[in-house]
DNA sequence: CAGAAGATCCCCT
DNA sequence: GGGGATCTTCTGC
C-alpha cells in the first residue's frame, strides 16, 4: 500500500474526488476502500459550508492547504469526515461518504453496535472507524488518519454520478451531480 | 418495505 | 432561536 502524498490532494476538486474512489482510507488498524464521495465547490456553491466566503472558526480548516482533514459534527451526534481541497485561500471540500469494509471488520461491527451497514454513509463510516473532531485539521498524508493506494483499479465506466445527498435547502445546487460511486459496490450509501 | 419521527448539540444569526 | 452534507427506531401496510 502506497500512502497519498501532499502533493496527490492539490488536484483540483472534481478529479480529486474521482480519484479518492478505490483508495484505502485507513485510520489505525481500521480501512476500506472509498466508494462514494461528494464535491464541494466552496464559495459558489450553495450547499457547501463555505458559500459566499463564509469563514468562521467551524470552516477555517477549509481556507487552508488541501489534503488536511475537515471534520465537523452533524445532527448533534454524528460526525462527518471531508477533504480539504481547492489550495490555499479555496475552501473546496470531499465528502467521504462511503467505503467497503476491509481492515479491521469486527472492530467495526463492535464499534457500530451491528454486523451490517459499517461504512455505508458518512456518519456510520466516521464511526466505526472511530474518527472524531480530534482530528480535525490533520494532514492526510501521515498517520494516523490517511488514504493510499493498493493498486485497486477503478474502471472508468463504473464510476457513476448523480445529485448529492441531504442538500436540498441548496436550490439549483441541490441537483448538481457532485455525488460520485463506483456502482456496483453494496457498500454505497442508501440515502 | 416505506415513511415518520426522534435523538442531540454545535454553529451561526 | 432555528436548523443541519445523519442515522435509528417505530409504525403501519
Amino acid at each position: 500500500m502506497r500512502t497519498m502524498a501532499a502533493d496527490f490532494y492539490s488536484a483540483p476538486t472534481h478529479l480529486l474526488a474521482r480519484s479518492l474512489l478505490g483508495k484505502i482510507l485507513m485510520h489505525g488498524q481500521l480501512g476500506g476502500r472509498v466508494v462514494e464521495v461528494e464535491a464541494y465547490q466552496g464559495p459558489s456553491d450553495r450547499a457547501a459550508h463555505s458559500f459566499g466566503g463564509r469563514l468562521t472558526q467551524r470552516t477555517r480548516v477549509m481556507y487552508g492547504p488541501a489534503g488536511v482533514a475537515y471534520i465537523y459534527l452533524i445532527y448533534g451526534m454524528y460526525t462527518c469526515l471531508n477533504v480539504v481541497s481547492g489550495g490555499e485561500g479555496r475552501p473546496e471540500a470531499i465528502l467521504i461518504r462511503a467505503l467497503e469494509p476491509l481492515y479491521g471488520v469486527d472492530t467495526m461491527a463492535r464499534r457500530r453496535g451491528q454486523s451490517r451497514n459499517l461504512t455505508n454513509g458518512p456518519g456510520r463510516l466516521t464511526q466505526a472507524l472511530n474518527i472524531d473532531r480530534s482530528l480535525n485539521g490533520h494532514c492526510l498524508w501521515r498517520d494516523p488518519l490517511f488514504f493510499s493506494d493498493d493498486g485497486f483499479l477503478v474502471q472508468p465506466s463504473a464510476v457513476r454520478q448523480g445529485p448529492r445527498v441531504g442538500v436540498e435547502y441548496a436550490g439549483a445546487a441541490a441537483k448538481f451531480p457532485w455525488r460520485y460511486w463506483i456502482d456496483g459496490h453494496l457498500g454505497v450509501s442508501t440515502r
